[in-house]
DNA sequence: ATAATTTATGTAATAAAATTACATAAATTA
DNA sequence: TAATTTATGTAATTTTATTACATAAATTAT
């Protein structure tokens, strides 16, 4: 979506002349944006139609287009760039790194988050007899996450780590059912069988994972929490980050959906939970 | 500078037909920036000239530029806007909004994290024969997924839910050994008591934590996983993921710390995992 | 209240900018 | 080296924005 990033990735694959626009352009994106392609054509010494095909090339619709699209990257301070921590990075540095990367993907998976999608999920949710949320490893978190929300929505919901129990759940699901499979690459293998044995009994499948994968393939329904390059230097951090935000939009669609009354009971169970806590003394 | 804000401030000094062109705009600043002058005095039921006009009086050279300040003022002016979740929202409004929240605590956590803290949790952390992360309720999910990133560094850990396997760990706890203690509030009864008990048997105790709270003052060392006037409606999901981030910034410093050797490591653990996958076909 | 003046707005003409169609040049492949 | 594909530029066309001017509305002064 940035295209300031869009044209340094694609960088290598550009043409001569079209490599010359975007050379010009990168040396002073400011006063790019406040040239006409005539101009710019001329800074970069090419013919105009040369920036409007590298424009269009860039995922733009046109030269106007894309300056609209270099002006909003240029808005952003510090412009989502994601730079790699590296070994001589000082504290700051990398915890900046870090932070900048998760702020970035967030903000593309907003842009790549599927609304209709959500809503038949809730649809679906609000109709279930019982709820079941699978995760291994990293995702098995963001599982427990998602029970221990929808646990205070008084709605029979499990979520088990082991893959027997996993296994058994998956079998004695029945008609209403709902399981929800949770899985960054979507090419966990038991989970992918999990998802194949629990259709095989009439449960609905959900995958909260990548659109495409073999996992998606034997789902009802696939939200997709895809992060586009996940380049993480050790383990994929912002996907995670993707997959509990969702959880976290069916949690508030549900709660909106089943209206006020069901709302009522949810602030007793806050209440309940008071009690296990210090007061606040202020 | 920002345009929109230009725009809402001169909102009663502009003239009949000024003044439906801003409220076009305000009306959707983001369709505005995608039409043309004709379309968009047409929209306003206005002549071009008085858009053009317009584009003049906030200080714009003329209709392109205006289109360009108003884009950038989109891509960081509106974003951010706590607003709360309301009945009447649709999927893409609620869904959108907790996006926002989400990023909006998330860059104030990045402005608030304390890098020295972090780099004393990294010292303590190499430094130890034993880490065991301990949270309850939702941030038992956040301890479970510290527990996934430093199994993956061979290191000695652990983490329970169970209250009272948490209990006899921190009885059993030794010098050299560190624990973890992850709470939103700080406040959570027997998070603190363990806190107690775990220093008292010469663990080095870690908590991230509300600065200030009954646990935050049983700890060692302190990491602010503070949110500034957390009003989630229903439950605290900012939270979640400022205590997400700062265990990734402590795994990053942890492995940045060990070397390359052990990073060689991490590699060999990756591929073990990719076993149990279904490969990507290209 | 009405004429005079100012201000606001629209129409039509003009200018500017961007895009398209096409031709030619460069590069690649056979 | 010829044939074909791909890249690039020129010129025409279209779209878009701006200007100049005329008219309408509003304001002020008489």
């Amino acid at each position: 979506m940035n295209v300031l990033e869009q044209i340094t990735l694609n960088l290598t694959k550009l043409s001569r002349s079209e490599r010359k626009v975007a050379d010009a352009i990168l040396l002073s994106p400011k006063s790019a944006i406040h040239s006409s392609i005539a101009t710019l054509a001329k800074l970069a010494d090419v013919s105009e139609p040369t920036v409007n095909r590298f424009c269009r090339r860039m995922d733009t619709k046109g030269f106007p287009d894309f300056k609209l699209h270099l002006a909003q990257s240029l808005a952003n301070g510090t412009p989502y760039v994601n730079r790699n921590v590296e070994e001589s990075d000082t504290v700051e540095d990398y915890t900046n790194k870090i932070y900048e990367a998760t702020l970035a993907s967030l903000d593309r998976s907003r842009q790549m988050v599927d609304t209709a999608m959500i809503n038949k999920a809730v649809d679906i949710l609000t109709q279930a007899k019982k709820v079941s949320f699978f995760g291994q490893g990293a995702s098995a978190s963001v599982a427990q996450d998602a029970l221990n929300k929808f646990f205070r929505f008084n709605v029979p919901v499990q979520c088990f780590e082991d893959t027997l129990m996993q296994r058994m759940s998956c079998i004695n699901s029945t008609d209403g059912d709902v399981v929800i499979f949770i899985s960054h690459t979507g090419r966990t293998k038991t989970l992918v069988d999990l998802a194949i044995l629990a259709k095989e009994n009439n449960a609905t499948v959900i995958g909260i994972t990548a659109t495409d994968s073999p996992l998606a393939n034997e789902c009802n329904l696939v939200i997709s929490s895809e992060i586009p390059e996940d380049t993480d230097l050790y383990m994929p951090m912002a996907s995670r980050i993707g997959q509990l935000i969702i959880i976290d939009v069916l949690a508030t669609g549900f709660t909106l959906r089943r209206g006020s009354k069901f709302r009522d009971n949810l602030q007793k169970v806050k209440q309940g939970i008071k009690e296990s806590r210090y007061n606040k003394l202020i």
